[in-house]
DNA sequence: ACCTCTTTTTGAACGTGTTCAAGATGGGAT
DNA sequence: ATCCCATCTTGAACACGTTCAAAAAGAGGT
């Protein structure tokens, strides 16, 4: 039994090695430079695991000592390029207030990040479709980089000047709403063959504005029950199955919250007070 | 250059066979039965080309010569369970005019006849996901399968009583939208772990009375500018990528918001009163 | 019958991702 | 030093999807 989760080796032995071994992580990461490095320079597909070996120097039975599988190789790249992402993306944000420009500025930022890689991206968004795949996006909630975006936009929202008059519900629900949205944008990125993706930034362009006017009019109260409708069932459907709260199976089961409630047998904790025809 | 795009062999050669030589499209057929056999019993990893064409007694070049790589047989799938899931929607919904139970009908019928193939339906799935692959819901227009799906969603709605009521611009976008949305619904589907895919179906009730309730909402004065913007990004640039309209790469124009007419530099005709029956 | 050309069929061979039994390495404890 | 054990490394071997040159089977025409 190899060690190749070093979270769960971290945590075990006590009096193990605070640190893993320096040297076999100087190994992994040897790999995974190199294999990043091929696959920028030949693509996903026509970089073969025997040639990453090679290059790196190692047999190709180490890769796999490694990494479960070549498709666990992206996911350096995915870490990377939301780190990338995220100080870009910051940075250009920087002393915008209005919430369409910043939500705007970050996602075109991850555009620009995003586009060296366009070319094999289509291989890896095939890998990260796959439920069984770690890769996913939806899978694991400890998947680092899906913190990292929310985080980002978090901040979007925090900087910009809509901040306390919009619903604390619906705010609490936004960052990760805007990381779905994000998702959107990707997905119609990997699909987008026009040059630079030009149709994508164009898209962007329009979807920042029209996100910022929900929000926006979400004040008003008109717009309430459409927006508690919304927020109930995002939180009841849609979180769950990102990873997000203590309820992350509550499907067929019972309620985690609210014992024997008003919302016995439904997926989620609803409102408690749910007025419900 | 065998002859293995039908539709060109048979609108080419004038004087040629009228039908296509049935001894080798009796070969096909068998071919993609017996792959469709397996992979319901098997699964679609487990199920190998040369399973599949030691079963059928032809040899493994041989089922390359029909069907262009394995990927290529999933779309016998794609195509069945499409016309299984049109004619089992109708039956259910006949008589009823309600549209949100028309709707709630349809999305659960899809749920009833995709079961059986959701144990591989990961695989299929990522296969769907290669914007390269021919299979792509999203790539080519010719999928029949999606014409299907977006036909039966337009009885959704001409079976229902909100006819005339609503915006005919909206009305137009409608069932290419609900197809969207029951790709979603596959989506949310596919990812799903719980018994019977319980979720899902809990996902579908809840989905459908909200979709009506905005569809209804749309009628009113507040919401008419939001849904004006939404028509128009949606025919700018989701349809587009469906491959609907003839303006099929407006993206990089200009700045949307009228600077010189009501639709100059956009894509597609924009605002236009429609009066459609 | 014989030749000619297209359509269909074959199966060995290639390149790939992945596995695995076996070996090498290194650091403590005796 | 010697042994022990976990960690690391190796490369041959396996199974799979796919390709391809060549053979077989038809389909006309003479």
């Amino acid at each position: 039994m190899p060690a190749k989760d070093e979270s769960a080796a971290a945590a075990s032995g006590a009096a193990g090695p605070r640190t893993k071994a320096p040297k076999s992580e100087q190994t992994r990461a040897l790999i995974l430079e190199t294999a990043m490095r091929l696959f920028q320079e030949r693509g996903y597909d026509k970089t073969t695991m025997r040639a990453i070996a090679a290059e790196a120097g190692v047999s190709v039975g180490n890769a796999y000592y490694y990494f479960e599988g070549k498709e666990f190789l992206i996911q350096g790249f995915y870490d990377r390029m939301t780190r990338e992402h995220a100080l870009d993306a910051r940075e250009r944000m920087a002393g915008r207030t209005d919430f369409s420009e910043r939500l705007s500025i970050a996602l075109e930022s991850w555009v620009d990040c995003a586009a060296p890689y366009h070319e094999f991206a289509a291989q890896f968004f095939r890998t990260a479709a796959d439920p069984n795949s770690a890769l996913s996006p939806f899978s694991n909630e400890s998947h680092p980089a899906r913190a990292t975006a929310v985080q980002l936009f978090r901040e979007v929202l925090d900087g910009s000047d809509l901040g306390p008059k919009i619903d604390p519900e619906l705010d609490e629900l936004l960052p990760d709403l805007l990381w779905l949205h994000l998702m959107v944008v990707v997905l119609y990125w990997v699909f987008d063959r026009t040059d630079d993706t030009e149709r994508t930034r164009a898209f962007v362009q329009r979807c920042a504005p029209f996100v910022a006017k929900i929000v926006t009019l979400s004040r008003y109260r008109v717009f309430r029950p459409l927006v508690r409708d919304a927020v109930d069932m995002i939180r009841d459907f849609v979180l769950p199955t990102i990873g997000k709260t203590a309820a992350s199976r509550p499907a067929t089961a019972r309620t985690p919250s609210a014992p024997a409630g008003p919302d016995a047998g439904k997926p989620g904790k609803t409102t408690r007070r749910l007025r419900r025809g």
